[in-house]
DNA sequence: GTCTATAAAAGGATAGAC
DNA sequence: GTCTATCCTTTTATAGAC
């Protein structure tokens, strides 16, 4: 442990604005109520880290980054273990998705929202090349690696699938405070379970060419517009 | 019908702010930059709406509302024309999914983003207690449904997996405009897609109670701190 | 209903003493 | 490194003329 106050400051300023920008978003959360939070001087942010955009990318090195590497270390380990057998599905998404839950489950409070959190980070439009340039290169690896162990799929398809993995995800890290089972292994289990249906998903042949519309003919509705006829209630 | 502008001016204001807050979130949006890409007075808001929070209302009233209202009439015609056959799980995800991505596809400029907005509705704490408790609700009927359909599954199970169903929607719709392929049929094609992809996952069988752990003992190294730190609470 | 002007508050950022 | 004080900008919101 050092002495050093610095350390201190700074560390206290990431997990108070981690927390923040999970519960509130970014844009919505202002730098005062973050060193509010944190017990430091108004003035700490711009001192350590120089404007709010240097904050976030700062939270973006200290956690998702290492979490990032974590999970395209994991697909490395796979691919050389594995040799030339096919990989399991699911433990190419346990690979893929099981850092960023594990990352939730052992951070502290600063981070119990970290699906929030990476959902804003990916909505709220924050200019970080870097992290986006990040998220792209683990996707197109695992996308790869899919389509390999699916050789029906296609890269594409895989691709297509992977997001829905992810949104699927980040709902489970969004929700997971709310279970009612105990906290740790209560996530361990949904955690299990999500795998279990996600795998079941992405091993369903790629359908050929069914046409089907998402909308009855009446969904004009919807929009609040016309359609007054022929519903039947 | 009305010839009178303030119907024109409260729809401008509405379609702008829609797009603007999908696009760059809620909180981050002001509502200058409304009313001037609306190009109507600045205090127009204020006239017609009263403030930012009922602004966001009147847009849940005029989109999100009715939207919800079709996926339960779906829901309904679903039940009613079954009788006791059971119901298809890929129809059920039709009637649930589908109006939101038609929402999104039949929508003018202002809603494109459709997706997006939900998901910042979501996640931005707007304090609409009624929009969440129509969510509630809306989400407990089709859980019902789902379980039924696969009475393996129990209800909380099923609720979990349409969980993941919505998370996946999320990302489908975010995406919706990179598409390659021509925007309309493109989103119908990928809809379908997910459906599929969806369905099958729906229709595993629930998982006993194997035991897998979503980290590996190194995991600590996510966190970027080393595995010496011992326990804690 | 629409406009201009402005009040009142909050936010990001910096200077300079300690 | 920390603190106080302050500047400048943006934002919400309102008052009042037209």
């Amino acid at each position: 442990m050092s002495d050093h106050k610095t350390k201190d400051t700074q560390d206290r300023i990431l997990d108070s604005a981690e927390l923040l920008f999970s519960e509130q978003g970014i844009a919505a959360t202002s730098l005062r109520s973050i060193t509010q939070r944190a017990g430091v001087n108004t003035a700490a942010i711009h001192y350590h880290f120089g404007d709010k955009l240097a904050l976030i990318e700062a939270i973006v090195s200290r956690r998702i980054a290492p979490m990032n590497r974590e999970r395209l270390k994991r697909l490395d380990e796979l691919e050389a273990a594995g040799g030339h057998r096919e990989i399991d599905i699911a433990e190419l998404l346990r690979a893929y998705l099981g850092p960023v839950v594990a990352a939730q489950a052992e951070w502290g409070e600063g981070a119990r929202k970290l699906g929030a959190l990476m959902a804003r980070l990916r909505i709220e439009q924050t200019d970080i090349e870097a992290l986006f340039a990040h998220f792209q290169d683990l996707h197109d690896r695992y996308a790869k690696a899919l389509a390999r162990a699916l050789p029906e799929l296609g890269k594409d398809e895989a691709g297509e699938r992977l997001d829905y993995a992810t949104g699927a995800m980040i709902h489970l890290l969004m929700h997971a405070h709310e279970s009612s089972e105990s906290a740790a292994s209560g996530l361990e289990q949904r955690f299990e379970r999500m795998i279990h249906f996600l795998a079941a998903g992405f091993r369903a042949p790629s359908e050929p060419n069914t046409r089907h519309r998402f909308a009855n003919p009446d969904v004009v509705d919807v929009v609040g517009r016309v359609a007054e006829q022929g519903a039947r209630t």
